[in-house]
Parts: structure tokens; C-alpha cells; sequence
RNA sequence: GGGCUUGUAGCUCAGCAGGUGAGAGCGCACGCCUGAUAAGCGUGAGGUCGGUGGUUCGAGUCCACCCAGGCCCA
């Protein structure tokens, strides 16, 4: 007879392999019928708001691992909040303005932006940015994240641009608004003013020169006639625009005469540029400090101008020779000290990087000609001591790769000054996760300059200011930006391009100055980060489902710099205090060597490959894995490791399943009295893993989840309770109480692990949520599942303590039994009875448990000895616990057919001749 | 160069306010099982706690410097 069809073995559809990206599709396909996102939200109605607000991605490309990490870790956070008592609302939105998409767009389209109309290059970086929205929006969808994706927010709605303006309008009554002259970066080919965060750092070759500029007031302190100050420049092509020659007020300085001349340069310095310009005879005739040297007046040795001697902290003595050239029209460091000084800002070249007829001789020329010009026209003029190329770290246009100058220009800034306390004062009032988030922005803001917002290009929203075209004043006001926020809502920001300053005007506007009644319109743009600045306004005010401020902003580190910052500036300026109570960051994206991901390197991970080879949940695992607080790591390797980790829990769960066939948690449920000692240890275990599970979530710590729900599957679970159960699952009578008592477990657990895994593995858990044993009221989806909670009746420290005890012993016999296998070919454990040989303090802790003991070694029989009993001399003895030896023998009888076990009673039996007696009166019962 | 930051076994992470020979899981090696089976179990080998120098009776844990990374900025 085959009396294996007399045992409860496991059954289930439950597949063991997860064949993911097949599956996913499916249950994405599931989500979307059931209009998931819409029955949380209308499940969670009326609970405590929790909002996350999403940082928009860029409208240009496909996702990458960066995004995913982001968007993975937002979901683990909303799907967490909203299935344990909270409404947690997510609305996705896209960046879609801005520099990049107008030059993917010119380039993919092949658009000429100087013979196509505004308007209609304006729809086509539309149409650009949108294209990639629902690519994105796919990509999204794909790695299970859940949100409102048919309603997202973009920057470049009608609804969106005009609470952007309504908030520039705002920050222009403040008086935060103002036009500068200012040096910024400025690219000549993209031909437009860069923000900070435009700008990429990469070598370059520049020249090098050294250039006396002869003193024509030495204020007494020296000889002019004769004198000469030396500055040190790797931009030839500014000098035309010098006004002025910084020296360090405590740097000493000293007057080196050679020949008939004499060169003033620092103290420390001057011997190294004299030897560069190999001259060996030489005698310091004189020296002060910076301070002194104030005041004193040299000639321009280009212009007919003058360049006066200043003070400023920024000198160093690094590099050149202590005096430094400044022109104020080209470099922020110069305008600001120049500020100090009155200086005038010349910035004598056009928006192609050509000079103007202001430069004289050079106008015409390009930079890098001028650079040839001027080094020429010095040495012409015998003032050029030395000349060569070196090799530094210079800034370059982020998109068109060109090296980038500093060029003074008409700019719309907004003051931070005007509101820099108080934003810093709103900093404090943030949580920052984690804490050194605020010493970075802190510091960030307080010594930020002013925010540029001008951006001279077409593809964003217009600075919505007129001028007066009598008298030139500028015209911004409540009326004007009503009137305008109504246009933007009806026609979009499209209608500043396309209509006339005449008709975009509120009726009867008069210039304030002058009465004037014609008006043209300012042509630049606003900066995109305004625009994403002000999303806190423009998506969460204007939903009924959101609010303001968010909780939570979660983003990469970098932005610190980018949206944090952005974000803050218009919040504060408006409204006094931040959009956010608190902001998460995350670190980059690196390999398994810490090396940041390029393409250069070669070691990118593409999304999309591990999706389609593993499946996105193996990606939310990773995601999860990772301490994201610092920098993560990517690799291959890594994501294979994941797979195996997935694959234990998705097996553990399986094992679960298996053996609740025939479990009817509204009948079969065993009560926590009734149940047998391990399983009430088991469920202890289960409620410290909901414990520390949940305060892991709490606290964002992800990597916890991970760590703490993986090592519960493979270690109490899969080697120690599971496999110990085995037997009375299988063996005993399907509805006796012990096998409803460990099934009673198995259910719990399988219900637990299944909701404390949904915020990471959101497919699988779905997967696993069909296979759960339908009862009265069971959701649709496990995302509409609640939170499990701490059941307290189950802890219980005495019966922890008194395992952990009962699994030191049994740590002990395994590798008694490993010795056994190895010397004594004992092959299954089944074949052994172990002899246990305590001593008196063991012997009392084990005695009553005599009866389990075989079952928890998994073993036929084990035998306590009285501590009287001297052990053989072959026991096996650990180190570890000295109280005990263990012997470990082939187990008396034969193996029972049925369950395997190695008994005496085989054969006793008449009606079953080969089980034993435990087995038999099973069959008899049945 | 400046601001912020990271560096514990091959990998992902623990190491609580400094104190018995540094931990877990995975992976790896070897073995067992074949009633979780493209599964399950066991045993074992892996670490100068980035480096150096200090403070201390005692440091992975405090201080200084250095090295190698990361983000942002010059």
C-alpha cells in the first residue's frame, strides 16, 4: 500500500517559481481594472491626511535606476501609511518646461527655432514633454507604484502656469523681484543666461598669463614711475573689462626691483613668479600689506581707463601672484567686492560672446580670438611678462557642452536677502531625515546670492511684466496678474507669445510713472526651477484631496540645491514658513566599488533590463534592501543576490499556503490556550516581527523591513519552525487539534508577512493575497488590506527566553548529528536517536520537555540521561555549552513507511505491518 | 579649494551612551535529504572594523590627520 496518500502532504497552485515579468503585466492589468488608487482613497476617507508630495522627474528620456529608487521608496511610503490609518493621497507630477526638451525638441524635430513661429515651436516642445510624460508615466506604472496616475500634475497646465505667475506677482508686491545688471553664467552657443545648477564642471586648457599694469598713483608709498602691479589671469579676453586690482588687506606685500622696473606682488609669491619669468636679479626694495596698498591707482594697460587698488577677503595665494584682476562685469566674486567699491560692470561683448564697440580695438572678436587679441596686443605693448596653457577645472553649459563665461546682463533676480532670515528660521521648523539635511541647506541658503530667474528662451513660463513704452518703467501689479492668471487659465502662458502687449493688459492700465498707455511685454522666461518651486501652490492647494504644507518631500540629496531650496524660497516669500514638514533624502546611485554610475565606467543598470529579466518587485526589493541614506549601491551581483532573497520569502510563503488546503480560519482556528508550546512560540515570534516591523516603516528604514522579514522566513521560520512541524502536518490526523494548531499559526503568519511585505513586494503580494483562504469581507486586493497589529496575549518574554535555551541544546545536537553523518554515514536524521547527557541544571531544564525532544531534533528518539549518567567517551561535547554531551546512535527498529520515523513498533501491527504504532493508530482513527 | 557626507566579512546590513576572543542573513565550500524538489536541512571557511597617530586601564565605538568614494558648490 502507498500510505503516502494517507498523509496531509502540501498542495497548492501557488507556483514556485515566479516567472515575474510574465506576471506582473497581469495583476498591473488586475490594479487597473479595479481602479485600485481610486478604492484606497475612498477606503481611506475621513483618516488623518498623509502627503507626500512628488518631486516632478524631467519630461525628457526614459527612467533610469535614480528615478526608480525614488519613485520605489515613495510608494513603499504611501502604500505603508495608507493601509495603517492614514488617507495617503499620491499625485504624481512632470517637470515639462525648460531649456533641455526646447533642445531635444529643436534636435529630434529638426526645427529651426529662428524661422518657426513661438507659438508653434512652443507646441512642439509640448508635444515633446508630453511624449516623454506617458513614457514616463508607463515606466512608472510598471515598477508597481501606485497613484493617480490618469490625474498627474504637470508644470506646463494653464491651471499650473497661473498660480505660478499669481506666485512671481506675490514675491514682486513683497518687493523681491528687481532687475540687475549681474554677472552670470552665460553660454554663447545656447545663447542664454544658466542658473547655477546649469553648469557642469569639466577640464579645460586655458591660457595662462602674467600682466603688469604700470602704477600711475602710488599715494605716496612708492615711486610710481617705474612701478608696476602684476595680476595673474586665465582670461585674457576680460581684461578689457578691468576696473580694478584686489589685494588681500593682511597678505604682505612687497616691491621687487629689476632692472629699472619694479613689480609689487605678494610676499609669498613673488620669488616663484620671478623664477617662472627667470629672472634672477632682483632686490625687494619695499614692502606693505594690502591695506596700505588701498587706493593705489594703475592703468589699464588696454584701455584708457584706470584700475584701482581694492580690498577683498576672496584673494588667496594659491595660485598668481596675490593681486587679482578684477572686472566686475565678468565674475561674481568681482561684482561683489566691486559693489563695495562703486565700480562701473562693463561686460563689453554681445550674446554671441562677441565684443562690443565698447572693447575698442577688439570689437568684433570672439572670446576665444579675443583671448589671441589681447595677448597679442599686450605683448605688443610690452606688457605681457609671461605667457603658457594650463590645464584646469573650468564651468560648461550642462546641455551644449560649451565652456561657459561670466557675462554681466540685465536680469530679473529675486532678492533672498529680502526673506533669507526667514526662510532660514522655516528651515528649523523642518525635520530633516536625515539631520545633516539642515547644516546643508542651512548653509546652503545663507550664503546663496540672489536667484537669477531670467532665462532668455521660449520654452516656459513668461515674466509676467510690462514695461512702459514711453518711459520704460516696469509694470507689475494685483490687476495685471489677475488679469493675466485668468488669460493663463483660459489659453495657457501660449497667449503671452501670441498676442500683443495691447491685448494682454487689463483694460484702462496706465503707467504709474507717466500715464502711459502703450505697453510692450518683457520677453524673457522664468527659470524652471521657479516653476517646480511652486508646485507646493499649484497642486496642493488647488486639489481637495491634498493640503498644505506636505508632509513629506522626499528626494536624492542633491536637491538640497535644486526643489528643497526652490520650493522653500517661494513658500517663505509667500506665505512665511516651508512647504514641507519634513524632507527625506536619499543618496546616489554607485557600484559595487562605491563608483557613481556612468556611462563612461560602463556600470549602469538599466531598469527596464532587470524588469524584464527578474521583475520589478526583485527592483522594490532592492530598493528596500538598501540603507538609502547614503549611497546605494547597483551591480549584477547585487541583483541576483535579491533574486535569491526573493525567492526564500516567496518559498516560505508558498510553504504556507501549501499546508492551509484544508484550514478554515472561521472553524479550524485553535485558540492561544489550546495551542501547542511551539506554536504559541511561533506566534510570539510573529507579533515581535509586526513590532519591529512596523516601527521600521515608521522610521523609513526599509533596509530594516528587509533584513528583519527576510531573516524571519529563512531562520525561525524555514529551519527551525517549519521544518519542525513538518511532521505533525503531514503525519498527524488532518483535523486533530495539534495540526489546526500549527495551521492556525501557519495562517496567521501567511496573513502577517503577506501585509508586511505589500509596501515592498507589491506584485507578489497580490499574488499571494488570491491564494489566502477566502473569509467573510476579504478585500479585492491586499493593498485594501489593513496593518497587522502587535496581538499582545501572544508575547510572553519566560517562553522566549526559555526557546532560545531549547535551540541553544538543539544547536548543539545538529552538530552532533553533522559529526554522526560524517563518521557514521547517518544520512537522514530520522535514522538517529540522540542521548542526551545534561548536567543536573540542564537536566532539570529539559526533563519536563523529555517527550518533544525527539520532534525538535527531528529526530526517532531521544534519550535524557539522569546527570548521574557518565557520557561515553565518543559523545560529542561543544564548547559552547559545556553542561551537555550528546551521542548520537543509529535508532532502534525499522523506518515506518508512512512517516519515516525509525521505531521498534514497526511491525507490531497486524492490519499495517510496516508503521509503527503511532502511524497505525492514525489510519485507525481515520 | 569650500559645505554636507560615506567607508564593519565576496554582497546587503546589525553592532545600543567605549568594556568578556567582532555579529546576522545571503553567497561560497563541503555534506544530507528527495513528502516545500529548478525546493528543504546541516556543517564549515571567510573581517589588520579604510589607514596612521593620539585620549583611555580598555576603542569598530572618542579626537586629529591621511587615503578612497558620493552629492552640492567654487
Amino acid at each position: 500500500m502507498d500510505y503516502s496518500k494517507t498523509l496531509n502532504l502540501p498542495r497548492t497552485d501557488f507556483p514556485m517559481r515566479a516567472n515575474l515579468p510574465q506576471r506582473e503585466p497581469e495583476i498591473l492589468k488586475f490594479w487597473e481594472e479595479h481602479d485600485i488608487y481610486r478604492q484606497v482613497q475612498e477606503a481611506n476617507k475621513g483618516k488623518p491626511k498623509f502627503i507626500l508630495h512628488d518631486g516632478p522627474p524631467y519630461a525628457n528620456g526614459h527612467i533610469h535606476l535614480g528615478h526608480t529608487l525614488n519613485k520605489i521608496l515613495k510608494d513603499i511610503i504611501v502604500k505603508y501609511h495608507s493601509m495603517n490609518g492614514y488617507d495617503a493621497p499620491y499625485v504624481p507630477g512632470w517637470d515639462t518646461h525648460g531649456l533641455p526638451i526646447e533642445q531635444q525638441a529643436i534636435k529630434d524635430l529638426g526645427l529651426n527655432r529662428r524661422a518657426i513661429d513661438v507659438v508653434e515651436f512652443r507646441n512642439r516642445c509640448r508635444d515633446y514633454a508630453l511624449k516623454y510624460v506617458n513614457i514616463q508615466r508607463e515606466e512608472f506604472k510598471r515598477l508597481g507604484v501606485r497613484g493617480d496616475w490618469e490625474h498627474p500634475y504637470l508644470t506646463l497646465e494653464p491651471e499650473y502656469e497661473a498660480i505660478q505667475i499669481g506666485i512671481f506677482g506675490e514675491m514682486a508686491k513683497k518687493g523681491y523681484i528687481y532687475k540687475g545688471l549681474k554677472p552670470v553664467y552665460w553660454c554663447t552657443d545656447c545663447e542664454t543666461a544658466l542658473a547655477e545648477a546649469e553648469v557642469e564642471y569639466g577640464e579645460r586648457r586655458s591660457p595662462s598669463i602674467y600682466v603688469k599694469f604700470p602704477v600711475v598713483d602710488a599715494r605716496g608709498l612708492f615711486e610710481a614711475e617705474g612701478s608696476f602691479i602684476v595680476i595673474w589671469t586665465t582670461t585674457p579676453w576680460t581684461l578689457p573689462a578691468n576696473v580694478a586690482i584686489a589685494l588681500h588687506p593682511e597678505f604682505k606685500y612687497v616691491l621687487v626691483q629689476v632692472g629699472d622696473e619694479r613689480y609689487l606682488m605678494a610676499a609669498e609669491l613673488y620669488r616663484q613668479v620671478l623664477e617662472l619669468l627667470a629672472i634672477k636679479d632682483y632686490q625687494v626694495v619695499a614692502a606693505f600689506t594690502g591695506a596700505e596698498l588701498e587706493g593705489v591707482l594703475c592703468r589699464n594697460p588696454l584701455m584708457d581707463r584706470d584700475s584701482v587698488v581694492i580690498l577683498g577677503e576672496h584673494v588667496t595665494l594659491e595660485q598668481g601672484t596675490g593681486c587679482v584682476h578684477t572686472a566686475p562685469g565678468h565674475g561674481l566674486e568681482d561684482y561683489e567686492v566691486g559693489m563695495r567699491y562703486n565700480l562701473p560692470v562693463l561686460s563689453p561683448l554681445d550674446d554671441r560672446g562677441h565684443f562690443t564697440p565698447e572693447a575698442g580695438q577688439f570689437a568684433g572678436l570672439f572670446i576665444e580670438d579675443g583671448n589671441k587679441a589681447v595677448v597679442k596686443e599686450l605683448e605688443a605693448r610690452g606688457a605681457l611678462l609671461h605667457f603658457s596653457f594650463i590645464k584646469h577645472q573650468y564651468p560648461h553649459c550642462w546641455r551644449c557642452k560649451h565652456p561657459v563665461i561670466f557675462r554681466a546682463t540685465e536680469q530679473w533676480f529675486a532678492s533672498i536677502d529680502g526673506f533669507r532670515q526667514q526662510a532660514l528660521a522655516a528651515i528649523k521648523e523642518v525635520k530633516w531625515i536625515p539631520a545633516w539635511g539642515e547644516d546643508r541647506i542651512y548653509n546652503m541658503v545663507a550664503e546663496r546670492s540672489d536667484w537669477c530667474i531670467s532665462r532668455q528662451r521660449t520654452w516656459g513660463v513668461p515674466i509676467p511684466i510690462f514695461y512702459c513704452v514711453d518711459c520704460g518703467k516696469e509694470i507689475i501689479n494685483d490687476a495685471t496678474i489677475s488679469h493675466l492668471q485668468e488669460l493663463f487659465r483660459e489659453f495657457g502662458s501660449n497667449v503671452w507669445f501670441a498676442r500683443e502687449a495691447q491685448d494682454l493688459v487689463p483694460e484702462g492700465l496706465k503707467c504709474p510713472a507717466c500715464g502711459g498707455r502703450e505697453f510692450r511685454k518683457e520677453t524673457d522666461i522664468m527659470d524652471v526651477w521657479f516653476d517646480s518651486g511652486s508646485s507646493h501652490a499649484a497642486v496642493l492647494t488647488t486639489r481637495p484631496e491634498l493640503g498644505w504644507p506636505a508632509d513629506l518631500y522626499l528626494e536624492g540629496s542633491d536637491q538640497h540645491r535644486g526643489w528643497f531650496n526652490s520650493s522653500l524660497s517661494t513658500a517663505v516669500a509667500t506665505r512665511g514658513r516651508a512647504p514641507y514638514r519634513q524632507v527625506l533624502t536619499h543618496g546616489f546611485l554607485v557600484d559595487e566599488e562605491g563608483r557613481k554610475m556612468s556611462k563612461s565606467l560602463g556600470n549602469g543598470i538599466d531598469p527596464a533590463d532587470v524588469i524584464r529579466e527578474k521583475g520589478a518587485d526583485v527592483l522594490r526589493l532592492w530598493v528596500a534592501s538598501a540603507d538609502y541614506r547614503r549611497d546605494v549601491a547597483a551591480s549584477p551581483g547585487i541583483m541576483q543576490q535579491l533574486t535569491e532573497a526573493y525567492r526564500k520569502i516567496r518559498n516560505t510563503c508558498r510553504f504556507l499556503l501549501a499546508n492551509l488546503y484544508d484550514y478554515d480560519p472561521e472553524k479550524d482556528r485553535i485558540s492561544r490556550e489550546e495551542m501547542l508550546e511551539i506554536d504559541r512560540w511561533a506566534m510570539d515570534k510573529l507579533q515581535r516581527l509586526v513590532g519591529r516591523v512596523t516601527q521600521a516603516y515608521e522610521d523609513y528604514e526599509f533596509h530594516v523591513v528587509y533584513h528583519t522579514i527576510h531573516n524571519f522566513c529563512a531562520v525561525d521560520l524555514s529551519a527551525v519552525y517549519l521544518d519542525i512541524i513538518k511532521d505533525r502536518l503531514y503525519t498527524w490526523p488532518a483535523a486533530s487539534r495539534g495540526r489546526r494548531s500549527a495551521q492556525t499559526v501557519l495562517y496567521e503568519t501567511i496573513n502577517v508577512l503577506v501585509r508586511l511585505l505589500t509596501p515592498i513586494l507589491a506584485f507578489t503580494t497580490e499574488e499571494i493575497w488570491r491564494y489566502l483562504p477566502a473569509t467573510p469581507g476579504k478585500p479585492v486586493s491586499v493593498q485594501l488590506a489593513g496593518w497587522p497589529q502587535v496581538q499582545d496575549e501572544y508575547l510572553d518574554d519566560e517562553l522566549q527566553a526559555r526557546w532560545d535555551k531549547i535551540l541553544q541544546v538543539r544547536d548543539v545536537v545538529t552538530r552532533a548529528l553533522e559529526r554522526a553523518r560524517q563518521e557514521q554515514g547517518l544520512g537522514n536524521s530520522l535514522n538517529a536517536a540522540v542521548h542526551l547527557y545534561p548536567d543536573s541544571g540542564l537536566y532539570r531544564f529539559l526533563q519536563p520537555l523529555e517527550e518533544e525532544l525527539a520532534t525538535i531534533f527531528i529526530v526517532s528518539l531521544a534519550v535524557l540521561h539522569s546527570p548521574g549518567e557518565e557520557a561515553p567517551a565518543t559523545a560529542f561535547a561543544a564548547e559552547d555549552l559545556p553542561g551537555l554531551k550528546v551521542l548520537v546512535e543509529m535508532a532502534p527498529g525499522e523506518k515506518c513507511e508512512r512517516c519515516w520515523m525509525v521505531s521498534p513498533t514497526v511491525g507490531r501491527d497486524t492490519d499495517h505491518p510496516t508503521l509503527c504504532k503511532r502511524c497505525a493508530a492514525v489510519l485507525r482513527q481515520a
